[in-house]
DNA sequence: TGCGCAATGAGAACCGTTGTCAAACGCGCG
DNA sequence: CGCGCGTTTGACAACGGTTCTCATTGCGCA
């Protein structure tokens, strides 16, 4: 998902690239309270506000892709793509894999504008168990 | 959205009605504390709490759809159909149309499984400028 | 090296939501 | 009709994530 946004020149600092590490280094969506945690533990000092700051930057600027888990807390996950996609997540482990599909866009544009609307935009998000993880866990 | 849910044996009360009444007033998606004000406004005391815990059971049941704004906030809305469906939301007036895609359910459904994932599950909603709202502001 | 301004950090403030617990109430039942 | 019990309510405190404030830091540039 997201829209890609245009790339704003702001300054780099040690701290940005420190959280552009760390999140290279997880493929799962994880909070901005656990990713300054994470930080924090590994020595790297950051402010929190810095990380929330950052973190919404990155995300509007299309660099990360955020989305709300079902409490209404946000998660972020720096994407393979940086083009429009979705996600399959696991409930169990957090596995994440990106999936597009053309289909779901149109319809989505399509169902959209033949009740009258412009300016379509669609969040989309599947969620599951994985493979290893709805063997032990049939929740 | 939603997954129909079971149909619990609660209690009746003034309170719940009033929600229930309120509820079937409006046809867009309100915050639960909207509707707190809206129904003090109109002289019907309820707690805060109560509206919340109500908003949820209610919400549990199937009986109303909730959805996440950008923001976090949880919105509210009786929906005409208590099928699984998804909305297509003006950003300018909060008109919401339902509509279905067996189309789009059934490909959640496959891109999931193909990518190993059982007990899938997902959401998706539709949001843009209505035909009264495109018009006077193309934002 | 000195300036100007963006970026940061510590903590307070916000705000939607949930928890607490005593009082009020719906519902059989005698 | 009054009683007892378990559910629901309501006022308010507590929570937890996120944002704001503002003094301080430190890039980028001349
Ligand atoms: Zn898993
Ligand atoms: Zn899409
Ligand atoms: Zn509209
Ligand atoms: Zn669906």
């Amino acid at each position: 998902m997201s829209e890609a946004g245009p790339r704003a020149e702001r300054r780099p600092t040690r701290q940005r690239a420190a959280l552009t590490d760390e999140l290279a280094g997880t493929a799962e969506f994880r909070s901005a309270q656990d990713i300054h945690a994470s930080l924090s533990a590994s020595g790297t000092r950051v402010g929190l506000a810095t990380v929330y700051r950052n973190l919404q930057a990155m995300a509007a600027d299309g660099e990360v892709d955020v989305i709300r888990t079902t409490e209404g807390e946000a998660v972020y996950r720096a994407c393979a793509s940086e083009q429009h996609h979705h996600h399959v997540v696991c409930r169990g482990c957090g596995l994440t894999v990106e999936v597009t599909g053309d289909a779901v866009e149109r319809w989505a544009e399509a169902v959209a504008r033949d009740h009258g609307f412009s300016q379509v935009r669609h969040t989309l998000e599947i969620d599951g168990l994985c493979a290893g993880c709805g063997v032990r866990d049939p929740r």
